[in-house]
DNA sequence: ATCGACTAGGGTAATTTGGGGG
DNA sequence: TATGTCCAAATTACCCTAGTCG
């Protein structure tokens, strides 16, 4: 197994030029090596990392819990962690999940909404407002059910605590269903 | 643990034929020591020596500005956009800025530390405190000198408005000449 | 000393880069 | 905005045989 692979190989992968490879590159979109002729070499761990980006392999679906409080958190992740063909990650504060969702492209996100320095609500208007997240789904957990009535037609489910762990798995279980897929140039012909 | 390499074994970890091996040690690219009967061995100090050097300069290098004041935004994104090999992008505000931070990697963070809605300095923390951004370089601007004091120790420089442009483009090109590898991931196995 | 596997060195074909412009 | 196409120069791959390594 070659660890690494030329831009040429990752072209024919994709069905698209060398060019628009080297400009992914550039653009650090993919990220490479340089030989010292100047050469790229992609490792074969970014391109696998970049085929999960563009949801170019059916990967398992992947669950980023937000949630500062240890016990819930622990409830939400273990029973998230059941479902099949998932993965559940976890942030305890927004921070965290921010950088996590711009990484890691979560489909679904399941937040708290008060977060020690952090505004959840913004959070999510944000969320929905960028181009890059606006198809990951979003279930609210909170203990205040008046905090969040202005969210309703924002987000795709509001739990109030104590959590329904059935239900709730009922209702990621169903926001997976739905596929969204963004790259219509991977789907052409191989 | 092998003290010297051959040129296939070198070959191999690259992808690259063994005649490119030798010809990158014939240009003195890679630096070989010779047996009595003429076969080229590589320490393996040199062959970590050069694949940092092949880390070094993947693409051109990634600025993120984040300032939510318009006038001083486009001041700094159009006085860092003249830097050679350079990309320069900017968030409004902290929440972008994050997702944009997993998303993108920006080798420097040029940020304002008064956000609405956002703590600046936790975004710091969070972030130096974090594998994926910890090599991230991070420069503060700010109104308000003592209130980045206690960040001196955590970020690369901070800047107090009105911003001298001169002196942070000069610091900025420092930063990214400045080179910070991450070789690990690529030692896994071998 | 022998043998299989690997290597050096060279010549030629194929690929890659960077840039510009459609 | 993103990608495809074109170009020359540079880099790398592929082929070979004689020689070295283990």
């Amino acid at each position: 197994m070659k660890r690494f692979l030329t831009t040429g190989e990752v072209a024919q992968y994709f069905s698209v030029t060398v060019n628009t490879i080297k400009r992914w590159i550039s653009e650090g979109k993919l990220r490479a090596i340089l030989t010292p002729g100047g050469h790229y070499r992609i490792p074969r761990e970014e391109f696998k990392r970049f085929l999960a980006q563009c949801n170019a392999i059916p990967s398992r679906k992947r669950i980023l819990v937000v949630e500062d409080d240890p016990f819930t958190l622990r409830m939400l992740v273990d029973g998230l962690g059941i479902l099949k063909d998932c993965e559940v990650e976890a942030s305890r504060d927004g921070y965290e999940a921010l950088i996590r969702i711009g990484e890691w492209r979560p489909h679904v996100l399941v937040t708290d909404i008060k977060m020690p320095r952090v505004d959840g609500k913004e959070v999510i208007r944000k969320v929905r407002s960028m181009e890059i997240t606006r198809d990951m789904r979003i279930l609210v957990v909170t203990a205040y059910p008046e905090e969040v009535k202005d969210l309703r037609g924002l987000v795709d489910g509001i739990f109030i605590k104590p959590i329904d762990m059935e239900t709730l798995k009922e209702t990621v279980k169903g926001l997976l269903g739905a596929e969204t897929f963004k790259m219509e140039a991977l789907w052409k012909d191989s």
